[in-house]
DNA sequence: TGAAGAATCGCACGATCGGTCGTAGCATCG
DNA sequence: CGATGCTACGACCGATCGTGCGATTCTTCA
């Protein structure tokens, strides 16, 4: 929210009040939209329409869709980052931070406020086809960013003596955005909550064939 | 390919071999198209160009979008069995017939051929949050049918004894398609083939923990 | 070969998309 | 308070989408 966007390239003023007040408000609807149609269905005007602004008004606050795009997913991101990974860190490195962390990406999923669902996942789901562009490059930084995260913790849980010696920290990562990633698949496919328990019990798994 | 298409309601003519021909190398084309642009990419406008026909041509034979998009899925579908399921099915009963799932799916993956990538998995990761509809329908009948299969053969591996008697065979299968999936969807983010053996690992540490 | 009907085409439609532009109103600050 | 310039608006553009329709060409078979 406090991105300045990179058109203000003109002597910087003081920052003008009104617009961020509805910029923001731009953007928290846009998340919630996005999380309903996806980053594609983000459109200037449905998101029009469900901020009560004009089309054309909004481009005063975003260059293109593709910014708005990208701006919306960094929201997303800081939001994942105070609710899941912040709340995660305060545990003690080692597999307890680890357990906090996928417990908290759990309750992410099934929060029942904006954004509804894993909308950053959504994001890479949606994206790993698509054309190279701005987006797709954020959200291969978003996922390579995580990626090193649960790498480094898991190298932490070696070093702690929580994990074999053996354990390759990277499979360890990948294994556990797997699981993450099919729970959100077949929970969107399938229109269920069922198979949280599911994912859990693959997450126990590859704690226990971790262990040293 | 032999499907009639349901609007053919009238006294069943004798079959116009040169439809059926232009058919056939239209949902060609259509396959080829889809899986490099996905099924909602596969226009009426840009198949119509690839398959040197026009656009209107091309509602003699497919109703509406829907239909095009059934139609190549079915096609689609056709081909994974004949290409993976099949060769995996004369395996003998249990783990053996797992493995070769497992090989002929990445095999499948990787392939050169039409269609590139495992399009199947791509249509179910395209049409999860999609509103329902036909073709999401489609896409969920398949994943079910698959779930299936992989139970079925978990199930047949614990009565032969290689997987122990405590094993939940859907878990298993949520787990096998967890795999196949993170795969796919990692290959596609990051433009690389080198995930492929972090897939096999998983499948393989898959394995080890469900023995006796 | 010629008639019947299927296969295909050209053209146009309404909707929706991202985006532009000139302008009016209003917040901000000297 | 009044000038400045940001904010928001409405109208509009060109492209593309799925789809309908009447005309035309080609296949098929008696």
């Amino acid at each position: 929210m406090s991105i300045r966007p990179a058109t203000r390239t003109t002597t910087r003023a003081a920052p003008q009040p009104k617009a961020e007040r509805t910029k923001e408000r731009v953007l928290r609807e846009a998340l919630s939209l996005a999380s309903r149609v996806g980053f594609t269905g983000l459109t200037f005007g449905t998101l029009a329409e469900q901020a009560g602004i004009s089309k054309s008004g909004l481009f005063a606050h975003f260059d293109s869709k593709e910014d708005l795009q990208i701006q919306t997913l960094h929201v997303a991101e800081q939001m994942f980052v105070e609710r899941v990974l912040s709340p995660a860190v305060k545990e003690p490195r080692g597999v307890s931070r680890l357990k906090r962390l996928f417990d908290g990406w759990m309750d992410w999923i099934h929060s029942g406020t904006v954004p509804r669902g894993d909308i950053l996942t959504a994001a890479a789901f949606e994206f790993d086809d698509a054309p190279d562009g701005p987006m797709r490059a954020a959200v291969v930084e978003g996922h390579g960013k995580m990626h090193g995260t649960i790498e480094r913790m898991a190298r932490q849980s070696i070093e702690e003596g929580q994990f074999s010696r053996k354990l390759d920290p990277a499979q360890f990562a990948f294994e556990f955005l797997g699981i993450v990633h099919a729970h959100h698949h077949v929970r969107r496919l399938l229109r269920t909550d069922l198979h949280a328990r599911r994912a859990r019990a693959a997450f126990e798994r590859l704690l226990d064939s971790s262990h040293p």
